[in-house]
DNA sequence: AGATTAAATGATATGTTATAACGTTTCCTA
DNA sequence: TAGGAAACGTTATAACATATCATTTAATCT
């Protein structure tokens, strides 16, 4: 298991390796991203970052921020969710193409998962079939996860 | 081809049988909706209820229209697009338990479809190896419809 | 080092989506 | 037709997001 240190290291050198740079702001966005280990609003982080690092973000930067980490595939954003979530794969050769989301509607848990090809390919075949193709291969679904499963019931 | 004067008829009866009432304002957003054949938001739906219907309705009345309009299941509301849209099931029998909405990230277009039982149970399959299990067969997946993907090549 | 320029960030305002709290109207039914 | 519930309106505000323009910071070149 990696240290949040570790992650953000390699995170910047894959930064630094596409010639762009992990500022100290944008590591404190991804630092409380991973601490948290879910999903947080772009507001929940402003929060974040001025309790953990004494840095008050305005909106706009945050969102910039968050764009930023995104396009780099260092974070995702949950589009069911408004919320946005540090990618499980920044140190594994950082492979998210064909990731999905399972969002816990409770407690807002996030696990990124990776479904068969086989499912994939039936998938595309009925979208098919109706006049569309998939925009992408992240999928977003809604879910209750084991403890709150366990809590709620 | 029902009629949409026809759907709203039969979205009447539908409510009637389950002691709920079809209003002249419910029935102006449903309207609208059907009519559009597209995904709209709330904000959208007032403006069309204004001009459709001289029919002003505050935010809060929309909401609450749109609240119980997908409680009675003729409307789902669209999480990833902050929209809404009309079931294509009323006249059908109505049974949409197991729905998947395709959405044209360019022009919202939607389409409700039903994907197969085995790939729902691949999908439980892996979603019950995280450690979660399914909230809603209801997904919603991000595509582009032949059309758009027509004239922005 | 100092000038130049591009990237990053900040400030301000506003747009969009959604709900809370409370008051009024409408409509069904006893 | 009185009473109560459902529907709807008013007002205010919360939560999420972006547009525009100004300023600061950092890389680069001489």
């Amino acid at each position: 298991m990696d240290s949040v240190s570790q992650i953000v290291d390699h995170a910047e050198q894959h930064c630094a390796s596409r010639g762009t740079r992990l500022t100290n702001k944008r590591k404190h966005v991804l630092r409380s991203l991973l601490r948290s280990g879910k999903a947080l609003s772009a507001y929940e982080l402003i929060d974040e970052c001025k309790i953990r690092f004494e840095n008050t973000l305005p909106a706009t930067s945050m969102y910039r921020i968050l764009d930023f980490l995104s396009k780099e595939r260092l974070v995702h954003r949950l589009s069911m969710a408004n919320k946005y979530v540090a990618c499980s794969h920044i140190t594994c050769d950082h492979e998210c193409e064909a990731s999905q989301f399972l969002i816990c509607i409770h407690c807002q848990k996030v696990k990124e998962v990776r479904i068969s090809q086989s499912t994939v390919t039936d998938l595309q075949a009925t979208i098919g079939h109706a006049g569309f193709h998939l925009a992408t291969t992240q999928f977003e679904i809604n879910c209750i996860c084991d403890g709150c499963a366990l809590t709620t019931t």
